[in-house]
RNA sequence: GAGUCUAUAGCUCAGUUGGUUUAGAGCGCUUCAUUGACAUUGAAGAGGUCAGAGGUUCAAGUCCUCUUAGACUCACCA
């Protein structure tokens, strides 16, 4: 043996795990599984250390393997949408190129073949840190059977009516391109200016002047006397496109103490304004585009962006004397994309929703009653409040990576859906159908599509047929809105278990037995994306929740107390400590001493530190097979004579008893933390300082305790570190007979009787 | 506006249902030791009125209330 721990060895160690078969569980209906679905990780996303604290679930998985319990631990990839064509049209950018240069199945090829390079090395890292996957059943968001599966839930939702389209006020990114969902807004505090101007008879405060040209009311309180006598009534405003009539409305949402007590309602560009729009039946009048300009209805300023357009219309309100003052202090809460950090812009447009209420019900009670456990429990409350409060999701994305929403459109039946798409000399063109269909024929249509709109009242198929059934056209165009990634992943336990949404009965043998599965392990900030999402969709489609117990882990941030990001730059890659440490360092760096889902701290102190725990668990090895080469004589075993025991060895075998103890339910209470540093303070302290020590002045009969007290300590630290305590085993075996062929499906310690 | 969490040695943090810990670890610091498992070592040590105040209890870092400081989540305030 080598003078210090080597981790070359790590990679051979890992093949031959998994040649062993070790990761693959068998189906044995007399024992009851074990199993966890990874958090399928973004397959376009170098490993960070997120990714690493997977060795959490890697902890709970070696342990119930050793346990005898089939265990399964399921890996997959995530296509994750517009991630990664955010992160693709980075790149494209670089090349001075953009996605209106491309079709959308070109764009699409090119996003896919762009994954797919990067889509290994995350595998490759994954093995790298040690973790005991069944990568016999890895699986792809993107693979056809999970596709398909998942087109089959939409159908479901949409025939019990639990999926409706229409046009409402959403959040979009007019640079990213697309629609998001309530979650994806990051609302931000800013100190922006507060406009008040003249107003007809009034005066009003607002932070955005430019969208008065979508004006369509003004409200005020119903109680505020101030205003009374204008309640009902028609007031001329003044604008810079020259007088306009708005109708002044009373409602509550006016808050009196708030500037003047006046507001404008723009129902198109505004949350609250919609919802006034729809109690007061006003007209929702668009003034903003999708690209983030104003539109004709904006006169002169029309083209302008939204920031330009601002800056414009107050400098001419100014000297127009239109302007009474402007509060440049004004600090409030900006909604911006939490993607590319661009302002998102309220804007009424058809999308696709499902009704949330219905599927959080059973989501709910599964929570309340216990069918789904929470760890730390303090997140059970958060998680109900959430979907006690639940609005509808938005499930369309105006992207292209991702699967397109099963539905089709009849350009004959509806030619006011607008078209964009590159015609065979690969020039831009965008128009209503209805217009352009003399022009061009469906499939240079087809052939150059990048996205359409179909107004909120088209008709649509949900099943594919290449006719109408209305007007027999051939004319059939599907819709070019892709599903929000947490509608794939949503349903991911079903999908890798091989659920069939369409035929239960015909579901898969790996769902009957690991359905519903044991833990989901994830962070925190996923809960709602994530974790909500999976259930309510286990619940509707299985009515079995899809893991049992929820357990959310710490966040790894720098020394600052600041989350790791590439844009911060500080990142600490666990590979790179791989590379350095050991990956067993790494690990035992990872749960040592940590307390449950809060924010701790990794540095490269601690990681050298527990290098040196690695280290000092090879040399004790190394000092105990000394021992056996010093006796060639022995017969070299663990069976101990109980009768010639010393207070030595009494005390080591009762604190080996008591760690034996202490790691099993510590693992059970997923109070890793504490389980790692009882470990180390055992194996150090107890067992190296104390005990070894002692036995370096006695003679050959310390052999069998020494060997059953290192055998059974490697076993308790195995999920921990796995592959020291592989090394040192293989070792052993040269040198004495031991039935288990590996640590990693040996049987986990029990309690050494010796009194 | 609602809710959640955190405050323990110089630094980073453990301390699970209140009582064998006179409060622990790693790193750092002081002194000494060590040519045979390991300097990626061993022994000894300095260093904390467990944010502050009050309360419950035979007993509180651990439970309750308030105060202070900080972090986070959710929510449509123009």
């Amino acid at each position: 043996m080598d003078k210090s721990y080597s981790s070359a060895t790590e990679a051979d160690i890992y093949q031959s795990w998994e040649k062993s078969g070790a990761f693959t569980p068998k189906i044995d209906k007399t024992k009851k599984p074990y199993s966890i679905i990874l958090p399928l990780p973004n397959a376009n996303d170098p490993m960070h250390m997120g990714h690493a604290l997977f060795t959490i679930q890697d902890i709970l998985i070696r342990y119930h393997r050793m346990l005898g319990e089939p265990t399964l631990w399921l890996p997959g990839g995530d296509h994750a949408g517009i991630e990664t064509q955010f992160v693709f049209e980075k790149k494209l950018q670089k090349e001075g190129k953009s996605r209106f240069d491309f079709d959308r199945q070109t764009l699409y090829d090119m996003i896919w073949e762009f994954v797919e390079k990067n889509r290994t090395l995350n595998q490759f890292q994954m093995k790298k840190l040690g973790f005991s996957m069944d990568w016999t059943r890895y699986h792809y968001s993107l693979e056809t059977p999970i596709v398909k599966n998942v087109l089959a839930t939409f159908k479901k939702l949409y025939r019990d009516g639990l999926v409706y389209r229409s046009e409402k006020i959403v959040n979009y990114c007019t640079h990213c391109g697309t629609a998001f969902s309530n979650l994806e807004v990051d609302y931000v505090d800013e100190v922006t200016n507060l406009y008040y101007m003249k107003y007809g008879p009034f005066i009003l405060a607002t932070t955005r002047p430019e969208t008065k040209f979508g004006d369509t009311a003004v409200a005020v309180n119903p109680k505020d006397k101030r205003y009374t006598q204008y309640v009902g009534q028609e007031i001329t405003v003044d604008g810079l496109n020259g007088p306009f009539k708005v109708k002044v409305i009373a409602d509550d949402m006016v808050d009196m103490e708030f500037g003047t007590g006046v507001v404008k309602i723009t129902p198109a560009h505004d949350p609250n304004d919609f919802d006034a729009g729809l109690r007061h039946h006003l007209e929702v009048k668009k003034v903003i585009g999708f690209d983030g300009r104003l539109n004709e209805l904006a006169g002169k300023y029309a083209g302008l962006t939204v920031a330009k357009a601002r800056e414009q219309v107050v400098a001419d309100m100014q000297e127009k004397g239109m302007m009474v003052k402007i509060d440049s202090n004004y600090q409030h809460r900006i909604g911006r994309c939490y993607r590319c950090k661009h302002v998102i812009e309220p804007m009424v447009a058809p999308q696709w929703f499902v009704k949330m209420e219905t599927l959080a019900k059973p989501a709910i009670a599964a929570a309340k009653n216990g069918d789904i456990k929470f760890f730390p429990s303090r997140f059970k409350k958060t998680y109900i409040d959430w979907m006690e409060n639940i609005r509808d999701w938005n499930i369309s994305r105006q992207i292209v990576w991702g699967p397109r929403i099963p539905v089709w459109y009849c350009l004959e039946c509806n030619p006011r859906i607008k078209i964009n798409f590159l015609d065979k000399d690969k020039n831009i063109v965008s128009g209503f159908y209805g217009d352009l269909k003399d022009k061009y024929s469906v499939d240079e249509i087809k052939n150059g599509l990048q996205s359409m709109m179909a107004p909120v009242d088209a008709t649509f198929e949900v099943e594919e047929t290449d006719h109408c059934a209305k007007c027999s056209s051939h004319a059939l165009i599907q819709e070019t809105d892709t599903f929000d990634t947490w509608f794939l992943s949503g349903q991911w336990p079903l999908s890798t278990l091989g659920f069939n949404t369409e035929d239960p009965s015909k579901s898969s043998p790996d769902f009957a037995y690991f359905y519903p599965t044991t833990v989901m392990d994830t962070l925190w900030d996923i809960l709602f994306f994530w974790v909500a999402r999976m259930t309510m969709f286990g619940l509707y489609l299985t009515k079995d929740v899809p893991f049992k117990t929820v357990h959310l882990h710490s966040r790894v941030v720098d020394a600052k107390g600041q989350k790791m990001s590439k844009s911060k730059g500080n990142v600490v890659d666990p590979l790179v400590m791989t590379e350095k440490y050991g990956t067993d360092a790494l690990r035992f760096s990872l749960v040592y001493g940590i307390a449950p889902a809060s924010d701790f701290v990794v540095s490269e102190d601690k990681i050298r530190a527990h290098r040196n725990f690695v280290n000092k668990i090879w040399n004790a090895s190394r000092f105990v097979l000394m021992i056996i080469d010093k006796y060639p004589n022995t017969n070299i075993s663990t069976t101990i004579n109980f009768s010639k025991l010393n207070s030595d060895d009494k005390n080591i075998l009762e604190s080996l008893n008591k760690i034996i103890a202490s790691t099993t339910t510590n693992i059970d209470k997923y109070h890793f933390g504490q389980a790692s540093e009882n470990l180390y303070q055992f194996f150090w302290h107890d067992f190296c300082d104390l005990y070894i020590e002692n036995a370096k002045d006695r003679g050959e009969e310390v052999v069998p305790v020494l060997l059953t007290v290192l055998i059974n300590s490697l076993k308790l630290l195995h999920p921990f570190i796995p592959f020291v305590t592989e090394s040192v085993y293989q070792i052993l075996r040269e040198k004495m007979t031991l039935t288990e062929e590996q640590l990693i499906t040996a049987s986990w310690p029990k309690e050494i009787k010796f009194k």
